[in-house]
RNA sequence: GUGGAUGUAGCUCAGUUGGUUAGAGCGCCGGAUUGUGAUUCCGGAGGUCGCCGGUUCAAGCCCGGUCUUCCACCCCA
């Protein structure tokens, strides 16, 4: 019995014309990573399962894609398990899941890529400028530019503790964006002053409870938020201390003001806050971005030590931002290199697709890839076509022959259907009179050529 | 992972309180005499109603399970 076919939950194929349009989206990020010094790297879908739990936080460890251990994965439960399994005892997932299972798909670009990087150290030369393009995968639940598949292509600097890294990276999004029509807010934030808000509210310990719900403000409101942090366990006293930070509306030069006031005598916070202001001061005029400091912003990876950044598009209904990143100080640190920090920023390909779809903004042409097609009459005829398909390729410009002797109104449907421009027509009698008939599909205009004229007719 | 909605021809959807051979538009295929697409006219093919099970004399319609897609939460690109 056949089987209805259909992909995995979560993923997707693309078809020619959706391709066309995602190798702009690539190649345009592409070109100016390029731009900027950085060269491509890949590494493979899957990792070593240990290389990626605890990277990302408790969530992050959840939505993992784990492989199967090849073979009779049973065997490489250990005795212990499977005596718990048999006296149906309740086993950890997460113990069951590393005891089936030693690899798997790799959740983002970044940590395969500190791994890279302290794997083959001595081979580098620092500060090591590489970007990458590639699928990532997780099992979340899909939604709305959700994907359990979807590319990032990555940028990172590592081996350099230098802001003029972070003002870079910000001119990149400006740069990237622009080149691809779309107007944009580079959020950014630091760490550090994050930390130093746990800190004088008296939990320092609390930072991550109180980041997550600080992170959702503008979603659910102050109220909502503090009710979340009190549920979390954090004191009335430590969320009253907090509180300025919702007020903190402006522009930089106010809210760094304000900032000052609030926060100016701890050493950590004076850190953060000088490097944004670095970071503001030196960005310039930007095309497409605005860029706005968002105290609210903290991005739920945990390897993240300094600035951090999200953006989000302007135009459409995309809820999630389309790039996000940041400065790591330690990420090679797990794997045994010390004194490694890095920062780096993440496009997401598919998003930025959904975004230029909904907006109109993919450029016309894109689905045009032949320019010519010859129809074809027959054999004698077809070789004849043949030698100037080969003359036209050879000056550059995509043609193709029309492969069976089918009804014309078939083969000028095909070249409807592809969006061929032009269709070049040598039947018997062109061929007799050394002619060839060029029909301009746009306005259904025909008319005789001889063989030299065809290029100079259709380019 | 939690809660909610959805699923009928290739696509977008109709389908009345369960009742004979399940419909439309678009697309597809064929035709309207010679070598012409997109337009027009005529004709045709295509569905075990997501899948499995149950209730019933009878189920696309009711019930349970399962999968998909979508929405909210969580989180994120």
């Amino acid at each position: 019995m056949a089987q209805k076919p259909s992909t995995p939950k979560g993923t997707r194929d693309f078809s020619p014309q959706e391709m066309l349009r995602r190798k702009y989206i690539f190649n345009t990020i592409e070109t100016v990573f390029r731009k900027y010094g950085f060269l491509p790297l890949e590494t493979p879908a899957m990792e070593n399962l240990s290389t990626l739990t605890g990277k990302y936080g408790e969530e992050g460890d959840r939505l993992i894609f784990k492989v199967l251990n090849s073979g009779d994965a049973w065997k490489s439960v250990s005795s212990e398990v499977k005596a718990m399994l048999v006296k149906g005892e309740e086993v950890h997932p997460g113990k069951l899941a590393a005891e089936l299972s030693d690899k798997a798909l790799r959740y983002d670009l970044t940590v395969p890529f500190a791994r890279y990087v302290v794997q083959h150290q001595n081979e580098l030369t620092f500060p090591f400028k590489r970007y990458q393009v590639q699928p990532v995968w997780r099992a979340d639940r899909p939604q709305k530019g959700r994907y359990r598949e979807f590319y990032q292509c990555d940028a990172d600097v590592i081996g350099s503790k230098s802001l003029l890294n972070e003002i870079e990276l910000v001119q990149l999004i400006d740069d990237i964006f622009t080149a691809l029509d779309m107007k944009v807010t580079v959020k950014i934030n630091d760490r550090k002053v994050l930390s130093a808000i746990a800190e004088i509210s008296g939990q320092p310990e609390k930072v991550v409870d109180m980041v997550t719900a600080i992170d959702k403000l503008d979603k659910i409101g102050q109220e909502k938020v503090e009710e979340e942090m009190r549920a979390k366990g954090i004191t009335d006293t430590a969320i009253s201390t907090i509180a300025p930070l919702f007020r903190l509306s402006g522009t930089w030069p106010e809210q760094k003001n304000k900032l000052d006031d609030w926060l100016g005598n701890v050493p950590v916070a004076q850190e953060g806050l000088k490097s944004l202001s670095t970071i503001f001061d030196a960005v310039g005029n930007l095309k497409s971005a605005t860029l706005e400091f968002d105290p609210t912003l903290a991005r739920g990876l945990d390897y993240y030590t300094g600035a951090i950044f999200e953006v989000k598009a302007n135009e459409g209904t995309m809820p999630g931002s389309i790039c996000g990143g940041g400065r790591y100080d330690d990420l090679t640190g797990i794997f045994g290199l010390k004194d490694m920090s890095g920062v780096g920023i993440s496009f997401g390909a598919d998003r930025i697709y959904d975004v230029l779809l909904e907006t109109e903004k993919f450029p016309a042409e894109l689905g045009q890839s032949t320019r010519l097609l010859f129809a074809n009459f027959g054999e004698s005829e077809a070789m004849h076509c043949f030698k100037l398909l080969r003359q036209l390729r050879d000056a550059g410009i995509a043609a193709e022959l029309y492969p069976d002797q089918v009804k014309m109104a078939k083969q000028f449907k095909y070249a409807d259907d592809k969006g061929i421009p032009f269709v070049a027509i040598i039947g018997e009698n062109e061929l007799k009179q050394g002619i060839v008939t060029v029909k301009d599909m746009k306005n259904g205009e025909q008319k005789a050529v001889k063989a030299e004229e065809l290029l100079s007719i259709i380019s």
